[in-house]
DNA sequence: TAGATTGTTAATCGATTAACAATC
DNA sequence: TAGATTGTTAATCGATTAACAATC
């Protein structure tokens, strides 16, 4: 095992995108999948998905390609996905509820089992088929199946006191979306979601392509789509 | 420039989270700020804040640290967020109110004008202070004042007409939100967001944090914590 | 001065790219 | 056979880590 802090690895990110397309052809009836036609639905290099299919360990045949069932079965060994991980959500707010509406979720046994809240306006009400629990009586309506990860879908404000909450409870992984970093004992571990990454990925490729489109139209040497598509 | 493909890269990732934690810390009127703050926040290692901040090319001062507003101002120009982004939401969905209530955008000068669905029981409605459009209208309403960046959170199967709505109306920069891949001209850059990519990191934690559990059981040289916290 | 913090450099590690070998 | 695809290896690049120099 790789002693080097495991934070942000692109491949074990990339999987899920290609769970879901490996699931839309075994509903399509495929059988067989190439990395030429992964790579595309990817927008990525051949070699890429070459390399991330030899990390979960499967074998194709050439001329062939992988067998569809297989990879997927494979991707979610590897990701620990093949039996059912429990999860509960605190904040039933529009991204909770977003989540909630994943239907992903439950291919790749992730199941959100409740959902807690502290809005009276929001407790007893039901949400995509699940009823919203009064954050109060947490301890208590999880005591007796501790899920694996709690889901911090609350304002960056709350989620501290949410965090210590759960921990105490007894959960010990945390899929926190509120945009603030949580102070947890020692052996929780916290993954925590940053939406806004993404926006800047985009600016960066915004700013640079922009760059580029000014500095095109002053030289006659280079065009605009060799930039963008290499 | 680099001429290597801007996927994913980490230091542009993180910057959003520097940025909200110093923009919290000048609202507490601090003045100074240094590495190992910014570190213990972000949970990395002190040497990746120093490369992040070289990267956006700030000078500190030796025994005091950085200045926060010439972070926030050094960070804003960096990603291309000094002037405002302009940009439309379509769908109005869960997702896409998440989006609309995400006070950190107007901080990023990132502007949501307006929103478009094409659901007739959502369209007049007012999500967060915005009218829902009809998507019908799109190229009107956007014709006069082109947005910059399309957010597009429907769904996976009517993502790709969205799509090409937008770009056909002169969007040339997509942020998806939508579970599956967008084929676009050549000149249109999109970032695709994949909330399952974290999914699969903190399962892939989770399963390792497992192993070492049952290892640790066995052999009684490691303790748990030592591994967590390194 | 001592200590804390920035600044800088080198080493290591991992991910991507590229090229080609193998084979169905 | 020819062509397409997997399988494998080496080269390159970039990110992280570590160690220490500089200095307020």
């Amino acid at each position: 095992m790789s002693n080097r802090k495991l934070s942000n690895s692109p491949a074990i990110r990339r999987m899920p995108a290609y769970l879901h397309k490996l699931l839309m052809m075994r509903n399509e009836n495929k059988i067989n999948v190439s990395t030429t036609e992964l790579a595309e639905y990817m927008n990525i290099e051949l070699s890429v998905v070459r390399k991330d299919i030899m990390l979960i360990g499967v074998a194709g045949q050439r001329r062939v390609g992988y067998d569809i069932c297989e990879l997927i079965r494979s991707i979610k060994n590897y990701l620990g996905w093949q039996d059912t991980i429990s999860a509960v959500l605190i904040g039933a707010g529009a991204l909770g509820a977003a989540l909630l509406g994943y239907d992903d979720f439950s291919h790749y046994g992730f199941h959100l089992s409740s959902v807690f809240d502290s809005d009276p306006a929001k407790i007893g009400t039901v949400i995509r088929g699940r009823k919203v629990c009064d954050i109060k009586d947490f301890r208590k309506l999880v005591s007796e199946n501790m899920p694996d990860i709690a889901v911090i879908c609350v304002s960056g404000s709350a989620a501290q006191d949410v965090a210590d909450l759960v921990v105490s409870a007894g959960v010990r992984y945390i899929w926190n979306f509120a945009n603030v970093s949580l102070r947890v004992p020692a052996g929780v571990i916290v993954q925590r979601e940053v939406i806004a990454g993404g926006l800047a990925m985009l600016a960066v490729k915004m700013k640079q392509d922009r760059q580029f489109i000014r500095t095109a139209n002053h030289s006659e040497t280079s065009n605009h789509t060799s930039h963008t598509r290499r």
